[in-house]
RNA sequence: GGUACUCUGGCAGAACGGUUAUGCGUGAGCCUGCAAAGCUUAUACAAGGGGGUUCGACUCCCUCGGGUACCUCCA
């Protein structure tokens, strides 16, 4: 599997030889998460369950950082502890992507449970001369990494000219970042420096060397954490251990909103208790893996609208291939003669449906082989989901029996889920569409006979189920609760 | 201002130095008791502007322009 590279610029081939190690940069947990993260995490969540479905073991590691000026800020105004917002925070950020069906990763590690690998990381930064300490703080010395900028493709004289970067007299460079900050407020550690709490980028080097070896797989997050947070990882890491931290550094694009830069200010953020509660964990997954991962991708009602048609798709022709042994054979007596000639016309049926799956499931696979391409393997998925619902006459058992393997694969990649079917409730719902196809067959004669009919419709809607009438068959379906809403 | 990414038909969005992407939408038709859906078919000579390389460019190069992101809050 190959992988676009943001370091080389290049698509690198990950190995997969051994056990295939990810860092993945999570939230800071002082707000609810929103469809930006979702959609970073969602990536991921398809790279780890392509992986695990051929076989390839991971370990995937996802920090959340509880230690950070904004919720010792949220903290304040809302008089609490930091840790209260942060726990309560964490608690909302797995209620939110269990939601997605986002597997859990490998691990979560906490900044504040690893102060002390931090410390010795700085001390360590400090013994080799690359990190100092003034009265404010650890600093990194950006001057003693040469290769600093090599991420973001930044030179270092050019950053010097930018105006945002604070002025801080204690600093020998004003592009030195705090590795350590010296404070006495809550909360707040004891450090060889005094007390004080880590610097945001100093967790992520200390957690991922430390759950992962100084050199691993891929290392990833949103596009925008490519600078500073990203490069300056790189600079504490490489200078640390001397060798090459992340082999592959896999960034995804942003999410706009109607075009919108997502931004509290302008009151656009769409979190995804939001998104969910309207369009359902699936709608959220197709949308986010519609457009290639490397690229923005633009929020809208439209968009979403598109994704729900597609579902519903998928959804028909999923109830449909597992219901085909519920369907009633309507074969009649039959000469030995047609029966014979109706096996052959199958075998050829069966032969082509063979053929579709073959060349679709190489297609998927090819596609997300080939940089993820989640695009291009979506069409594959769907390509499939055509072929079953124009092919109505030709989904036998034994072409379902075919079929849906496959397109189990496929949902269990994308992490599209559909309810399991209920055994015990099966035989009542049979039962009662077949008694309302009796009812519509007897209507065709008598008209009155439609109500009842449609009775038996309402009392299957009570069950929460809702029906589709195909040419040959009835298919029933779970319903699902989605508003269609922004 | 700097850096990176990006600009494909009404919309969304891929691939590829030479062949119709595809999907959504739209039109027509089919199916249909009604619903909802589904099916078939038609439909776009599309590549930001301008140069260049090439037998041939959407694809490579240059240039101009638009957009987005980042430039110590950020997934």
């Amino acid at each position: 599997m190959k992988l676009l590279d943001t370091l080389s610029k290049a698509e690198q081939e990950v190995d997969v030889s051994k056990k295939v190690k990810i860092y993945l940069c999570g939230v800071t947990v002082y707000d609810e998460s929103h469809i930006g993260h979702a959609r970073t995490i969602i990536v991921f969540d398809v790279l780890r369950k392509y992986l695990e479905d051929n076989g390839i073991e991971i370990e995937f590691i996802q920090n959340f950082t509880d230690v950070d000026d904004k919720i010792i800020n949220k903290a304040n105004s809302e008089n609490k502890t930091a840790e209260e917002i942060s726990t309560k925070y964490i608690e909302n950020y797995f209620t939110d992507f269990d939601g997605l069906n986002v597997k859990r990763v490998t691990n979560y590690p906490k900044a504040t449970e690893h102060i002390e690998d931090i410390i010795e990381f700085i001390e360590k930064l400090i013994v080799k001369d690359v990190a100092y300490a003034t009265k404010n703080g650890v600093y990194f010395s950006v001057s003693k990494f040469s290769e600093y900028g090599k991420l973001s493709k930044k030179k270092i004289d050019e950053l010097q000219s930018g105006s945002r970067i604070e002025i801080d007299e204690q600093k020998k460079d004003p592009l030195d970042f705090a590795v350590w900050k010296l404070s006495d407020m809550e909360p707040t550690w004891e450090s060889p420096w005094g007390n004080g709490r880590p610097g945001w980028h100093i967790e992520c080097s200390a957690m991922s060397i430390k759950y992962l070896g100084e050199n691993f797989d891929i290392h990833g997050g949103g596009r925008d954490l490519i600078f500073p947070h990203h490069e300056n990882e790189i600079a504490q890491s490489e200078s640390c251990t001397g060798v090459q931290f992340a082999k592959i550094w896999m960034h995804v694009g942003m999410v706009t909103i109607d075009g919108e830069k997502m931004s509290k200010s302008i009151g656009n953020v769409k979190s995804i208790k939001h998104v969910l509660e309207n369009w359902g964990p699936n709608i959220i997954r197709l949308f986010c893996l519609s457009g290639h991962y490397s690229k923005p991708i633009d929020y809208s009602e439209e968009l979403l609208m598109r994704e729900l048609v597609k579902w519903n798709q998928i959804r028909l022709a999923y109830y449909e291939l597992m219901q085909i042994r519920d369907f009633e054979p309507e074969n009649g007596p039959e000469s030995d003669k047609q029966r014979q000639s109706e096996e052959e016309k199958e075998t050829i049926e069966i032969k082509e449906v063979n053929e579709i799956i073959i060349k679709e499931g190489e297609n998927f696979d090819s596609a997300l082989e080939q940089n993820m391409n989640t695009h291009l393997a979506l069409q594959a998925f769907y390509n499939i989901v055509s072929f079953c619902l124009a092919n109505e006459n030709k989904m036998t058992e034994e072409a379902a029996a075919h079929i849906l393997p496959e397109m189990k694969r496929m949902m269990k990649v994308l992490g599209l889920v559909l309810p399991e079917i209920d055994s015990e409730k099966i035989i009542e719902i049979n039962q009662l569409i077949k008694l309302r196809n009796e009812y519509r067959s007897k209507a065709k004669e008598n008209k009155n006979y439609y109500k009842d009919a449609d009775n038996i419709r309402d009392k299957l809607n009570g069950l929460n189920i809702e029906t589709s009438d195909r040419v040959t068959k009835t298919v029933w379906m779970y319903k699902e609760n989605i508003k269609q809403k922004n």
